[in-house]
DNA sequence: GCACTGCGCTTGCAACTGCTAGCGCCGGCA
DNA sequence: TGCCGGCGCTAGCAGTTGCAAGCGCAGTGC
């Protein structure tokens, strides 16, 4: 069955790697909230010299470590994980997805959620047409 | 909105501990599927006697290793992480869970979508107050 | 000029992860 | 009976994480 141990070359293979984007992006969130690596080092409870090599991409931090710098950061530890490449990107369709199924909205209001996510979407592909894994917000 | 940090604060202070429950849960969803810890290994991509330090709680596996060994259960990563401590509870229910999860969207624009959730619920509960509460999850 | 504070970064070092090699044990088979 | 394969586990080892200590640099007050 696995002819191929493709899934795990790929993740071995793509971490090594996106240890680089994660740190871009902390590094980005980071100075978007305007406070210094020691501050958010402080923040997150972690070392700033640590956090230094992550921010560069030197070390991969663990999921913990990553935790705590969303909680610093004051963002979701799940777009820190996609953005390490260990948790699978929940595209569009999950929001799209939970939006139909609550039960709580009328289909009104759903279909307002749904404009807004849509716009929200387009805005973002028109600013940074490859690349959508950056946050270049403001 | 993190009026919950109990869930943090457990994650931060009993990762240690948790090391055990995650191990527990791992061997649970492993005999419920009727596979070997050798196989199982295989399946994830670990090596056997590691996953078996893991399921005794000897050992914390990072993030990677979890989600090859969510890969190998069939599982979706996300519910080992929180069982890890490393991922908060799905609290707010699909639609937050999916919003924040996206990662096509900067922070503020969650904000705003998730406030015009809220404020949608908010109306709805007013015009309706009792029978409103039912689990939407499965 | 000169201390002082904060910034980010480099350098060793302890502690941990995750592996290979190998142990004892049990069930099937000639 | 011996032998083989699979089971879970122990021992010992590279390689890594994450840290404290300390570097040089820039701005500020005296």
């Amino acid at each position: 069955m696995d002819s191929k141990r493709s899934v795990a070359d790929q993740a071995v293979d793509a971490v090594a790697d996106l240890g680089r984007d994660i740190g871009d992006y902390i590094r980005e969130q980071r100075s978007t909230a305007q406070i210094s690596l020691r501050q958010l080092a402080k923040l997150a409870g972690v070392s700033n010299p640590y956090l230094s090599q992550i921010e560069r991409g030197l070390r991969k931090p663990s999921a913990e470590i990553l935790q705590q710098i969303a909680k610093g950061l004051r963002i979701s530890a799940e777009a820190l994980y996609v953005q390490a490449g260990i948790l699978e990107q929940r595209v569009g369709g999950a929001v799209v997805d939970a939006v139909l199924a609550d039960t709580e909205l009328t289909e009104r209001q759903k279909q307002v959620l749904l404009d807004v996510y849509e716009t929200f979407r387009r805005e973002n592909a028109a600013k940074r047409p490859a690349d959508a894994t950056e946050d270049t917000e403001e």
